[in-house]
Formats: structure tokens, C-alpha cells, sequence
DNA sequence: TGGGAGTCGTGATGCTGGTCACCGGACTGA
DNA sequence: TCAGTCCGGTGACCAGCATCACGACTCCCA
């Protein structure tokens, strides 16, 4: 089946492959069934916004394929965007279980794929199924892990560089190329988001770039960039 | 009964006067009975580390008495102070729930009284009554909620002086004085803890403290601050 | 085919705030 | 009573980076 978008859609939670990863596609059987019924599978194309920070949850949005890009913003229009949302994620969560505002602003990246349940739906399903209630309860302490090392990648940095660093080193740990001594990464980021990552500006990100080029720390053939010294890049992000 | 450390304490969790407002205090009666079985009431100095940064999970503290610094550090001695928790709270919850080190380090600011459960216990009886699985979930999007808006009062701000503008303003919506137009409150930190509390130099603060008290904004008579101009302080917050 | 729009690269300039150095006052314990 | 410690206050200096202002390049669509 082809969505709208060019995706071909996931049919089902029961047969999806990411099963054995991730909430929602782990779960008993019976749990599985009714989570199947609760939930509305939907496809948004690229720049689509699930859901704007400040606006009261209307639900949990899954996310099965394509990327999602998490961000906050100030009165004064400067974002800072906290992660990329990979597939498996659960966006959307705190703020439904809570029961206050988004505080973030989810965006596609990608076209993406999507299972939306409803916020009084949802809370229903956790009610009567203990298990899921245990996985929602993992989930929100590692999105607060990752949001502790967020606030120590920015509250405990002493300047742009270590940031670009440590989000350098990050990404290469992400893609599994951590083991390697020149890992490889695609960059799928303008400056301009990277800028936004690490709350610096635009021009800072550039002129750092080049600085590592020179330095021979790291190379950029078109859109993907190779690590040459990752020892030099960890001093440079604090020798975390 | 006395501690040691001159607290008198709260007996149970079945008398305890917070019932009604925070995690634990508040459940069905045999979800209550299991868990006055499994904590340990202990009792802190001020001073004493509950938890490390970076150990292994040995359970969960519910803070019954007394203030909490929670601390994230760098590797170069530099500290940054999330929040200094009030009675009511549950430290340590998320590594408890993910297994994943402690994130932050606490520390108490005055004599404590603390309930500890050990993890084993803690996972048992959240298996054991759904109930309570549900209010950690929420308890857990609360403490996310918050770490979002650090980073937000982090990233988000350009110059010291908004961040201390925010984190007065935050301070007196705590005390119940956010309704009175000259909020009153106790400075119960030294500038070095409000440097830490909002990742500046002390020296910064003093700076910034004799700024705000020139231009009439704020004004101190010994450990307590009187905001003169609520109005000023939310211009310097960047009126969010 | 030409002109937007989006992105990257770079120089000049000025301000914010970190750092160092030092002083004075309050408190404490010997 | 005095030394030691902690805290607050202040000046001088300068690195880092935001900001403004361009120019070049690519891609896409009218």
C-alpha cells in the first residue's frame, strides 16, 4: 500500500518489524490488539508539524518511519532544536500523560509515518493494561535521561566548539560508527540547524567547520563527513 | 521521636499530612500497606550525598523533610544546580525505572527525612499495583516537563541577566507570591549556588544584583529580596 | 534562461561575560 | 583575641561570539 506521500505504509503494530525494539511493539498480545484498535495510522509528507509547543495534547503520536525533528522556540523566533526523532519513538508522551501543553514543537523531516491515539483513548489503554503503563513509565525516564544530557551539553560547556564536539561525537555514536576509528557520517543538517542544536549562530558553525577542515580533524566530501582524529575531537569536547 | 540530626519525624505514610498532593501519599490503602513495607525511613545531616552522578541505580528517595540540591558536574570541577527539591519529591525515579546511572547528584541543604526503597523492591511493587506504575508515569513527565524548561531558560536566553530575571520570577510563582505586585522572598542561596543555578561566574551575579538594586528593580535587607518592579524583570526574562 | 530562494563562506566591529587579583566584613573555633 | 574561612564587592583585561553586511554558488521553477 502506498500513502500519499510515496511511503509504503506498515500495515499493522502486529506484524511491524521493529517489534522486539520498542514500546508498543513489544507488548503481550492482547495488549497489542487493543492498542491496534485505539490507534489512527496517518502519513504526513516533509515539514508537516504534529503537534506546536504550548498547545494542549491531544494525543501520542508514534513514530514508524521517516524523522521528526523536536524543537523549542523563544518569543523572539530563535529555536533551539533538542533531537531528531528516529523511528520507535513516542512523541508527544509526557504532555499526554501529564495532562499539560506540548513543550516542544514536533516537525517531519521526512515523510513520515505515524499512529495517532487519542489522548482519553490512550489513558483508557493504560489503565487496563498494566505492562504498557510499566513501558510509558521507561520511556519518559530515558526521554528525561536524554534531556539531562541535554542540559549538561549546553548549561556546562564553556564555549561553541566543545558543543560541535560533543555533537559530533554524539552523532557518530548514534550510527554505530562509534567503534571505529574514523567513523562516517551523513550530514543531513543545514549549518543552520546544526547552529539551532548547539544554540549558536549560523556563521559561528561555519567558521568552526572550517577551523576543524584546517586542523585536519574532519573532512567533508559533498553531504557526508569523515572523523579523521575522534582522539582530538574528544579533547575538544571535554574529554567526556 | 527525634533523629538524630534534631528532625522530628513523620512516622508512616498512612499518617503522613501530604497525602493528598504527591506520588505515594496518595493511593489505595493496600498499595500503601506494600509500600510502607518496603521503605526504609532514614534521616540526613544537611550536607549528606544521597546519590553520585553516574553510579548504578540502588533505588528511589522520596523526600519527606528538608531541601535536595540536584546537581549535574563537569569533569572540570564545574557544577550546575537543576533545582533544589521540595518534600513531596521523588529522587532518583528515573534510573530507577531505567536501570541507566543516576543523571544528577543530590545533596541535602538541611536536615532530611527520607523514605528509601531498593530498587528490587520498587520494581516489584510497581509490577504489583498498577496504580501506582501510573503516578510514577506522571511523576516522570512532571520531572521531564521541567527539564525542558531548563533548557529552554538555558539555550533559549542571550545574556546572564535574563536568566537571573526568569529565575527570580520562577522563584516568586513558587512562594505563592507571583499574585502580589512586590513579591517577597528568602534568598536561601549564596551568589556562588544562583551563579551554578543559572551557569554563570559569581562575580557575574554580584554584578548583576548591584545592577537591578541601582536601577530600583529589586531591593534586599539582609537573606530576604523585595521585587520592587515585577514589571522591569519580566522585560530583562525576555516577557515569556 | 534568468531570477528567486536557500545555503555557505568571510571580514569588520562591538559587547558580554569569564577570569584574575585583591579587599573588607562576618563568622567561627582555638 | 586572633587567625582562618567563607562570602560579597569591585576593577582591569581580553577572548569568544553575535551581529551586520556582503558575495558566491546551487537548485528549481516560471
Amino acid at each position: 500500500m502506498l500513502s500519499p506521500y510515496g511511503l509504503d505504509l506498515v500495515e499493522s503494530c502486529l506484524t511491524c518489524k521493529m517489534r522486539s525494539e520498542r514500546l508498543f511493539c513489544d507488548l503481550p498480545a492482547a495488549a497489542l490488539q487493543s492498542f491496534e484498535a485505539i490507534k489512527y495510522a496517518t502519513a504526513y509528507p516533509r515539514g508537516a508539524v504534529l503537534f506546536v509547543e504550548g498547545q494542549a495534547p491531544r494525543g501520542i503520536f508514534v513514530l514508524c518511519k521517516g524523522r521528526v525533528k523536536l524543537s523549542i522556540c523563544a518569543t523572539d523566533g530563535k529555536t533551539l532544536i533538542l533531537k531528531i526523532a528516529e523511528p520507535g519513538e513516542v512523541l508527544g508522551l509526557s504532555a499526554s500523560v501529564s495532562g499539560k501543553p506540548y513543550e516542544l514543537t514536533a516537525e517531519t523531516v521526512d515523510p513520515c509515518q505515524v499512529n495517532f491515539v487519542k489522548r482519553e483513548d490512550f489513558l483508557r489503554f493504560l489503565k487496563e493494561h498494566a505492562e504498557a503503563c510499566f513501558k510509558v513509565a521507561e520511556q519518559l525516564a530515558e526521554k528525561y535521561n536524554n534531556a539531562c544530557h541535554e542540559v549538561r551539553a549546553l548549561g556546562l560547556s564553556h564555549s561553541a566548539i566543545e558543543k560541535l564536539a560533543k555533537l559530533l561525537l554524539d552523532w557518530s555514536t548514534r550510527n554505530g560508527e562509534a567503534s571505529k576509528p574514523e567513523p562516517r557520517l551523513r550530514m543531513a543538517l543545514t549549518h543552520e540547524e546544526i547552529a539551532q542544536m548547539i544554540g549558536t549562530s549560523r556563521e559561528t558553525v561555519t567558521r568552526l567547520f572550517a577551523d576543524l577542515k584546517k586542523r585536519q580533524i574532519i573532512q567533508t566530501k559533498g553531504s557526508t563527513l569523515l572523523v579523521h582524529n575522534k582522539g582530538a575531537l574528544k579533547v575538544l569536547a571535554g574529554a567526556v
